[in-house]
DNA sequence: CCACGTCTGGCACTCAGTGCCATCTATGTC
DNA sequence: GACATAGATGGCACTGAGTGCCAGACGTGG
């Protein structure tokens, strides 16, 4: 995936110091809680002026999703590459499932991200601005899709495409939350799929 | 609905102060943009000081967003007041169907908030966290529908409830984007109808 | 008329986020 | 190796949302 260039020095020391932030970061609002957590704590924690923290992130919520966005192209692509012949929902799982590959974060991090995420309010809305942006990432392509697999259909296959996509994630959602809820002790495919089952029951 | 208990006069000005509040709140918007628009504006406008512009609305976004918790209520009562027997997805059908009655405002007006609304991406997350505070009214209510019918499903009812209500939610959503997007041409049912059946083919 | 509770404006404050500028330094070039 | 340049940094000032507090005005019930 990362291209072997020669990294700078200067593209090496940006990413540390983008490391240490979100380490620093992430281990504050563990502590405190996020809401309580100001950035100027993180930022004299992390050794940086306030001023340079706002130059690696945009704002204190990117800290927690800050690779939701790069997920969303993950998913994207891995959803453009599904066989042509493979229906809707099919595809958009195995797209999703991606991620389980494309993820390094490990179990025990990923669910106190969750933990955060979904006692949060400001970080839950934030994380759903970004799940928009995965849908107008998604929608155009399984609509490509769904209009080549059935041509004439009824329903508009936009509409359509939106649909499927907004439902998906919306499964994902509720498995995320449930997945956090018991620990991870569900596997999330497992809550993915059951959540599928008893919408399309 | 409504008591028809004397209102008092404070009460009566506080609903006044409120309303006028909303009416300058959602012209200055439209004029100039949500994002734009600043509370002091609008307050200076409405003939109020900005600490009191908070009495009334605790952010910016509620001004907008201020009718979608009662209307949360509305959709909980009426799934509960729905027949036992039916099936889950034509009960919170009808239950969203009981908010064409109960809303007042014109289609005009809700036009305006739907631009507004899918135009901008603060308004957008924030109106997501309070179909979110829905959820949490729905599910219980669905999940005991769900279990009484059912006894011994494979899979956990609650979870069944929570992925049914937010995908009707999320084609809600979809549905509005559309709705929206056609000035209205198309009718809300209509378009969420077919997303339900993109979701469920 | 009086006591109480509510509403109000104003002030000061915190915190997120942005624009600007002077300074420093890694990098590529002659 | 000197040099121009582009990127990174810290500091400062500013806006805008949202909150706490307080003193004064006013409706309400006794």
């Amino acid at each position: 995936m990362t291209g072997n260039a020669p990294e700078s020095l200067r593209e090496r020391t940006r990413r540390a110091v983008h490391q240490e932030i979100a380490r620093t970061a992430m281990r504050l609002f563990a502590e405190r809680g996020f809401e309580e957590t100001t950035i100027d704590e993180v930022a004299a924690q992390a050794g940086i002026s306030r001023r340079s923290f706002f130059r690696y992130f945009a704002t204190k919520e990117d800290v927690v999703l800050g690779e939701l966005v790069e997920r969303g192209r993950i998913v994207a692509s891995a959803l453009a590459g599904r066989p042509a012949d493979e229906p809707p929902w099919a595809a958009v799982r195995a797209a999703l499932l991606a991620l389980r590959d494309a993820v390094t974060t490990d179990e025990a991090d990923e669910l106190e991200i969750g933990r955060m995420l979904y006692g949060n309010q400001t970080l839950r809305a934030r994380h759903l601005e970004k799940q928009l942006a995965w849908q107008d990432l998604l929608v155009p392509i399984l609509a490509e899709r769904i209009r080549a697999a059935d041509p004439d259909a009824g329903v508009d296959p936009e509409l359509a495409a939106a649909a499927v996509v907004v439902g998906a994630l919306a499964c994902l959602d509720v498995a995320g939350a449930w997945w956090v809820r018991r620990d991870g002790a569900i596997p999330l495919e497992r809550l993915y799929d059951d959540a599928v089952a008893a919408i399309r029951r």
